[in-house]
Parts: C-alpha cells; structure tokens; sequence
RNA sequence: GGACAAUUAGCUCAGUUGGUUAGAGCGUUCCGUUCACAUCGGAAAGGUCAGAGGUUCGAGUCCUCUAUUGUCCACCA
C-alpha cells in the first residue's frame, strides 16, 4: 500500500483525533489491558495541580515526565496507572477568590458570610479546574480518567476525616497551645513553610529594665514580659539567675525571673534578652524550660489587648510609640541604635508582618510512638524509610535534604483559621464559640499539649469522628485543615482507602497499586508535601507510599528567572502547543533536563524540536511513500542482506538495548538523544540515502522494520506524532498499546558494524577533501583508493562511496600502490585515497597541514603517556595496549601526509 | 550562619563506577535546492572543562581550599 502524505507534518491535524481515539479506547484505564494477573503494576498519581489558576510550563514539564514513564511501563505490559486530580490549595484559592471578590465588588469575604463565600469559591474552581484539565489532554497525558480525584471531593472528605479521627484517636493529634504564626491580615496561623523572611532596617532600642539593661526592636512587647534570660555562665549575670525582681515599667512595677538559657547569644546586646513568652517563639521555648507564666498582650488583630491599661486598642505600631514616649519621661530608654539590620518575618501571601501569638490550635505529634508501627513515631519511620532506602530520592542528594528537615521536624500545626478547605472534625458542646476562635488568655498554665476539656479552664465536651455526634448542641469547630494534610493522603485515597482497607488489609486498587512505584514532582516541594504523604502513609497504612522521588527542577525564562505571572515572563503552554505542536512542546521539556536542575526555556528551543519532528515525519513519508507497508511478519534472510542492512540493523538492536537501560535509570533526556541521533544521523542521512540507489528486496521489510521500532521507542516522548504516522502506515490498532522492542529479536551483526563505519569514514574524508579543496559540487572527479587488507571491502562498497555526495565518477580499489603526485590526499587508518585532478595546492597544502598539526598533537600525548614506565606498569594491559595501537596508526598517518606535503611543495 | 547545587564552545546543556584527539542542539562561516524533508543537505571554525592545590600511571570526573551564581533551611531579642 502507497500513498500521499503532506510535505510538513500539521500537528493540529491529528493530536485532537488521536487523544479521542486514545481516550475512547479505555486503555488509559489499566483494567483494559487484558493484563494476565501476573503483570506487574506500574503507578504514578500526578500530583494535583492547584487550582487557583491555568497550567504552566512548569507543569507542562511534569505532565511530559510522568506520561514518558507511564507510556513506556504500559507498553512493556505492565498494568500502568496515573491517577489524575487537582488541589483545593485551600489558603492560596481562598486569597485568589477574595482578592477577585474584593476587586470586583469591593466586599469582603465576612461581607458575604461562610455559606455565600464558599459558594463563590466553588464557581471561581470549576472554571479553573476545567481548564486545567483541558491543558492536561492538550499535552496528551495518558492519565485515567475514571479515577479523577480532588483534594476536596467526598470521598477525600470521608478520607480526611477519618485519618483525623483514627490520629486524635491514637493521640497522634492534640489540641495545644502554641505560640503560631498569625497574619492579622488573613486571620489566619500560618505553617512555618508559609512564613517568609524579609530584610528590614530599624531601630534598636536599648532599655534601662530593673538591674539591666538590654536591647529590643518591639519595646512595645515589654508588657508581656515575664522573665529575662541569660547565656549560661555568663558571669556578669550568675549571680542573678534564679532569682525574682520587679521592673519598673510604664504601666508600675512588674515581676521577672532570671533564668539561663542556652538560646542567649551571649555577644549580642547586652548579653541579657528580654523573654516575652506570647510573643516570640524563642521567647516561647525559653518558657516551656523554665515554667514561666505566658502573658498574652497582642490580640489577633495586631491590637494591644484590654489588659494593657492605656494602650489597649492600639495597633503595635502605635503603642510602641505611646509606650517609648512614656518611657522616655520615666527615665526607662538608655539609648537608641540606628540601622539596625534585621529580618522580619512575613505572610507569604500578602506580605504583612507576622505576629507571633498564643492560640490553641490543633497539632500532629511527630514524636508519639505508636503500637501499630512497632512502638516507633511517625518520625521514625519517615527517617527510616529514607535512611534503608526503601524510599529512593532521584537525583540522590535530595535524600539529605529531606533527612535534615525530618529530622529537625517539630509537631505539625494543622489547623487553619480558613473557610475553604476541610472542615475540622471535631465538635464541641456547651461552649460559645467566639467569632475568631481565638481565645484570648491573660495568664495561660503550662502544658505543652492539653485536651480543651482540661486544660484552660473551660467545661465543654469534645467529639472527634468521622460523622457528627447525634444529640443536641453540638458545634463543628470553625478551622479548616492545612491543606497538606488532605493532599498528604493523595497516594492512598485516590486507591479507594479507607474503603478499601479493612481489619488492616489493603483491597481492591488499593491492594494493586499501593505503594505506588514513582512520585514525580519539584525539588521545592519535599518538605511541604513528599514529606507529609510519607507520613500520613506509614499512618494509614504502615507502609511507604511510592518507592522513588524523581524530583524535576524547576523551568525558568531564558534570562534564567523563574516564570511568574506578575513578571510577565510566563510562557503559556496552549500557545506552544497550537504553535509547534504538543510532541515539540514535550521534546523541548524532556531534553536537555536532567532530574533536579533547573532548565531555561525559550521558543527557539520548541523550534528547534518541531524541526525534529518534522523530519521523522519525513522520514516516515518517504518510507510510506516508496515501500510496500503491513508487514505482518518479518522474516529476513541474512544472506540478502547489504553491508548497510547489517549496519542499521546492529545500530537499531544497540539502540533498543541503551534506550531500555537508560529510561530503567531514569535518564530519559539521555534516552532522547541516542533516539534523536539514530534517527537523524544513522537513519536519515545515511541509511535512507543509501537506500536511494541500492535495492535489495530485503530493503522495504528492513526500512519498515526500523521505522516501526523507532516509532515505538519514540512514543513515550512524543505520542502524537508517532501514533499518527503509525495511523498513516495503515494499522488499525493502537501504537500506544504495542509491545515494547526487545533487542535480542535482532540478530547480531557486530563485525559488520564496524565494516561499514569504515566505509561512512572513507566518505567523509573525501566530502572533507572536496569541500576544503573547493571543488564545486557538481564536478565529477576520480579516486583512487589504496585499501590494504580492506581491498575487497571497499571495492564491494563502491557504489555507496560513488553516490553518496562524493562527487566520485571513476573509482579505482588496489591493495597499495604508488604515491599520486598532485592529487588531493586523505587517510582512513591505513586506506589512502587518491582525488585526481581537481587539486587546489594552496587549500590542499593548508589542508595537509592542519591534518599533520592535529597528528602531532596527538602522538605527542600518547608518546608522553607511553613513556611513563609507571603506566606501563600499573595501567591495565588493555589499556596500554589500546594507547600503542593508536599511536602506531596515527605515526603511520602522520607519515603518509608528510610525504604528500612534500609532493605538492 | 548552615546545607545543597551550578561553573564544560558565542548561547542552552550532556558527559553514569577515573582510561580514544571532551560531545550535542542552537548560533556563526563556506558550499548546495532533479533528491522524503530548506522546519533541509554537505563541510568547517570554535573549549588551558571557574581558579589554586592534592590523590593517581592517568582527573571534566575523586579530595581540599577559593571565587562567582543560584536554591533551600535556620535565625538575630
């Protein structure tokens, strides 16, 4: 069968088709494979976009990865699933959707109530969502489809809830009070991850404080005061340790204790801190130590509280005006520094300054050791499972920063002060919830972790579990969850837990596919989320989640900066995609990039891939075009091959070994370019050309045979491009469903291999001869070659050495012979060839030289080498053997054009 | 302050247990459209592998230090 095929391949026209055809078939769904029940599984869970705005790049590249791995592990016959879903991102969607509210109408998120709000952030996320999803095919990700998940649909919601539960439960989650980060801005605590730091100029105050003096930036903290510490030893201060002094202060004397702590820098200041327990976390573990009372002054609303006498009411701000002016009058400030360089601490979303305050919130204990996991904690076991490898970091030196954080890693706050997002499952009674949930504590006793019903003094029941209690009076606590928390279960309830695990063990999907096998995602994200998953993973289940981290970097702009909408240097994907095609668009992600570095991004790049593309296509057209197709069963008889046949089949059998090997270790841009290389080098500028004039009817099997392997390996990376020309080859089945190649199908041809490389050597030399001589292309010219012992070789190759842009009319083959004077010269090893009668002395005399340049050159290294009776003695044999035989053909090289110089001179 | 990376051709980057005259793409220069493809073909130029030491018969690759750039973590009262 031939037919017609247009001279450029149109990506447009074919990748809405065939992602159809690939959708409808139900292959994406691993149940449709018609797997034995011994095929291994291969699981990827992609993880969730947010869905606070489109796909970038960045995902682009994420999308490109997974679906690699994934088309690859379907087509070596394993049961390959990736599961799709998006993010609630619960803090950074409820921003988006207030910002846009706040823009739009000019309201507040309290202007419209939590029922009203909520509603407007599910509108705002289904149009978000579907775009994502759209973008997701566009790239022609191979994910499931009928196991979509959200981070915030039911069954996440029956999941989340109960993980909470079993944790409470277990006493892996407990109400506490904590010095949080709280943005009076969003009204929210923020995790330690959402804290940013910026580098800010003040003031310094130095304060005159009963016995001290010492140095602060917020005088206005001083009401809070409770104690002053010092370094251990220090010995301006020994004698005060332990005991109590009052402190004269704007609102009367107050009462502190000096303690030491080994938090104090002794060099900084004065050598002596104030501690203000409420206000400051390391001020707040300096209490916890030495069982000092917690006196809260600043309110949520960065406001200085009722027990502040005259300043109550003030912004901090404000009051640390008020309180420096009336300590200026009482004699209270020694004196003030200026340009004092700091960091502030501020939210990652709005940028307003955090302040630290006392709150009760909910926490995970990191450090609980728990009976189901053999009396270990869930620290434990994360740091294990990474430190025996069980958990494999790609590239590996992410191992350590994931154990560094581990283990440095306190409880984990997990609740939000947030509408949207998963609602806390727990439930009070008899107790009026204020407004804020904040309660606002004057003096708050000392435990580190206590349960509400004891610990500050109010009487309300609690409940935690999966549904609401029955019974009256029951109020559902107003928090909202982190939204690591839901997403950390991303591996596990996506497989159908907690249905699926039942009396501890595992059923259905999740018993198939759990622990999942890869999870791909950004290096910056391995605290906040591959930590968490492992987790909640070992929590739920006593087991790891995925076996590997391959970590990505991330796509930056061509300028090397990272892309960012309000920089205006973001590059949309769809743009790309319409412009040169999704397969460009993924080549260009793939290549080039290796697992955790960065990688800058133009559209030259893409360009530069779409070519590529466009020459397979080609590639194939003259293939399709010239060459009988379907073949169903190749069969090749040995004895008709060509000399070209053996070689492009040896390479293609290399090829399949090395692809396999490289995406086994997930060098997949390594994998791409032995593919990219076979296919524009190997195939295209020589087989095809040498196919051109030499016709054997071995040679429409061999050419479809190549094709349809190449197409095979190729589509992992690029499936559009390659189902479609295998579409137009006239199969009626899927490529994306065919088997992987296996190089053992292939014969050897090793010997044969290296045969025609030293004919590809021959022609180009004299291309190189031609070219450097001048000669104009379409002149004709004589050779004579002396050959050695590779005379019948290149006498049964002429023809390719005529045709192949050699611009060869009359071929002469000798074993040796006499030194043509005042012809063109040029050398393969031992072969001499002899151009006759086109000779341009000056270029050719340039031309010799430059040759005899390079070869001293190297003999000069090897002989240096040679020398050292050290290498003789201690290199392995094979090696300075390798070292005396080039020597050898480069000294005899080497002679043969200084004899020729000399004929031209 | 701590940690981790990067530094290889004009640009973007490969280079897997140390072993040919260190590679690719883009760009540049010269030549070429009867050819499947000008989104192409042929040829070429271009690198003291950031610097300094060290280990080794042998270092782009291993070790130490330095410089520059980037990222992450911690944190200053």
């Amino acid at each position: 069968m031939k037919k017609e095929l247009p001279k450029t391949y149109n990506p447009a026209e074919y990748e809405d088709a065939i992602y159809k055809k690939w959708e409808q078939s139900g292959f994406f769904n691993p149940d449709n494979l018609n797997l034995p029940d011994t095929a291994k599984s291969y699981t990827i869970v992609l993880p969730p976009p947010n869905i606070t705005d489109k796909l970038h790049l960045g995902h682009s590249a994420m999308l490109a990865i997974e679906d690699l791995l994934i088309r690859y592990h379907r087509m070596r016959g394993e049961r390959a699933l990736w599961i799709p879903g998006t993010d609630h991102a619960a803090i950074a969607t409820q921003n988006v959707v207030e910002k846009k509210l706040l823009r739009e109408q000019g309201k507040t998120r309290h202007d419209l109530g939590r029922e009203e709000f909520l509603k407007r952030v599910w509108e705002f996320l289904k149009t978000t969502q579907t775009m994502i999803l759209h973008q997701t095919r566009k790239m022609g990700a191979s994910l499931d489809w009928s196991r979509q998940a959200f981070t915030l649909d039911e069954p996440r919601e029956r999941a989340v809830r109960k993980l909470f539960s079993d944790m409470y439960h277990e006493g892996v989650i407990y109400r506490g009070v904590r010095v949080v980060n709280w943005c009076p801005r969003c009204q929210s605590t923020l995790a330690d991850d959402e804290v940013e730091y910026k580098e800010e100029k003040s003031k310094l105050y130095w304060l005159k404080y009963g016995p001290f003096v010492l140095a602060t930036a917020r005088p206005e903290t001083k009401l809070g005061d409770t104690a002053v510490a010092v370094y251990p030893g220090d010995k301006r201060y020994e004698k005060m340790v332990g005991k109590k002094f009052m402190i004269p202060g704007v609102l009367g004397e107050f009462e502190i204790t000096v303690v030491a702590d080994r938090a104090v820098d002794p060099k900084f200041g004065s050598g002596a801190i104030k501690v203000t327990p409420a206000h400051d976390f390391t001020d707040y573990e300096i209490a916890q130590r030495h069982h000092l009372p917690v006196k809260q002054v600043i309110n949520e609303h960065g406001r200085m509280m009722a027990n502040t006498g005259k300043y109550a009411g003030l912004t901090t701000k404000q009051a640390r005006e008020a309180i420096l002016a009336d300590m200026e009058k009482m004699g209270l400030l020694d004196h003030i520094e200026d340009g004092y360089l700091h960091n502030i601490a501020v939210c990652y979303r709005c940028g307003t300054q955090i302040e630290p305050i006392p709150s009760k919130q909910w926490f995970v204990n990191m450090d609980k050791k728990l009976k189901h996991l053999g009396g270990k904690s869930l620290k434990d076991k994360a740091i294990e499972a990474a430190e025996t490898g069980q958990i494999e970091f790609i590239p590996a030196r992410f191992k350590k920063r994931y154990l560094d954080w581990m283990n440095n890693l306190h409880d984990w706050c997990v609740s939000r002060q947030i509408w949207f997002g998963h609602r806390i499952p727990v439930y009070y009674r008899k107790q009026e919830m204020t407004k804020s949930q904040i309660p606002i504590f004057n003096e708050i006793p000392n435990s580190k972790s206590q349960t509400l019903n004891k610990g500050s003094g109010t009487d309300e029941e609690i409940y935690v579990g999966e549904e609401a209690p029955a019974g009256e009076g029951w109020i559902q606590d107003p928090d909202t969850l982190d939204t690591w928390f839901s997403s950390g279960t991303w591996t596990f309830s996506t497989l159908g837990w907690p249905d699926n695990f039942v009396k501890g063990k595992k059923a259905g999907d999740l018993d198939r596919f759990h622990p999942t096998q890869v999870l791909e995602t950004g290096y910056e994200i391995i605290t906040l989320w591959v930590s968490r998953m492992i987790i909640m993973s070992f929590f739920a289940l006593n087991e790891i989640p995925f076996e590997k981290v391959y970590l990505h970097g991330m796509i930056l702009d061509k300028h090397g900066k990272k892309m960012s909408k309000s920089k205006g240097n973001g590059i949309d994907p769809l743009d790309m995609i319409d412009k040169f095609g999704a397969d460009a668009v993924r080549l260009s992600l793939l290549m080039g990039n290796t697992p955790g570095n960065d990688a800058k991004y133009s559209e030259e790049k893409i360009a530069s891939f779409r070519n590529f593309n466009n020459k397979l296509w080609n590639v194939a057209r003259y293939i399709i075009t010239n060459y009988e197709l379907r073949i169903t069963n190749y069969e090749f008889n040995a004895g008709e091959l060509t000399l070209a046949d053996k070689w492009i089949l040896e390479k293609l059998k290399n090829l399949i070994k090395a692809v396999i090997l490289d995406l086994e270790k997930y060098q997949l841009a390594q994998a791409g370019e032995k593919l990219r290389e076979f296919t524009w080098d190997d195939l295209a500028d020589w087989y095809l050309e040498i196919s051109k004039f030499e016709k054997n009817k071995e040679k429409s099997q061999i050419l479809n045979y190549v094709l349809e392997n190449l197409l095979k390996l190729w589509h992992p990376f690029m499936p559009f491009i390659t189902e479609a020309i295998w579409q137009e080859m006239g199969y009626d089945r899927m490529l994306m469903v065919e088997k992987w190649p296996k190089s053992d199908a292939i014969a050897s041809f090793q010997h044969n291999k290296e045969k025609f490389e030293v004919i590809k050597q021959i022609i180009i030399a004299i291309r190189n001869a031609r070219a450097e001589n001048k000669i104009e292309p379409t002149r004709k010219v004589k050779a004579v070659i002396y050959a050695g012992k590779r005379k019948n070789l290149v006498a049964e190759q002429a023809e390719p050495i005529k045709a192949l842009r050699t611009g060869i009319g009359e071929l002469e083959v000798k074993t040796d012979g006499q030194k043509i004077a005042g012809a063109i010269y040029a050398a393969v090893g031992e072969i001499e060839i002899y151009l006759i009668g086109a000779i341009d002395s000056e270029k050719e005399k340039a031309r010799l030289e430059k040759e005899i340049d390079n070869l001293e050159k190297a003999i000069k290294t090897a002989e240096g080498r040679l020398a050292n009776k050290e290498f003789a003695a201690k290199a392995p044999g094979g090696v300075v053997k390798k070292e005396k035989d080039k020597l050898k053909g480069w000294r005899e090289e080497l002679k043969k054009f200084r004899e020729q110089l000399g004929n031209i001179k």
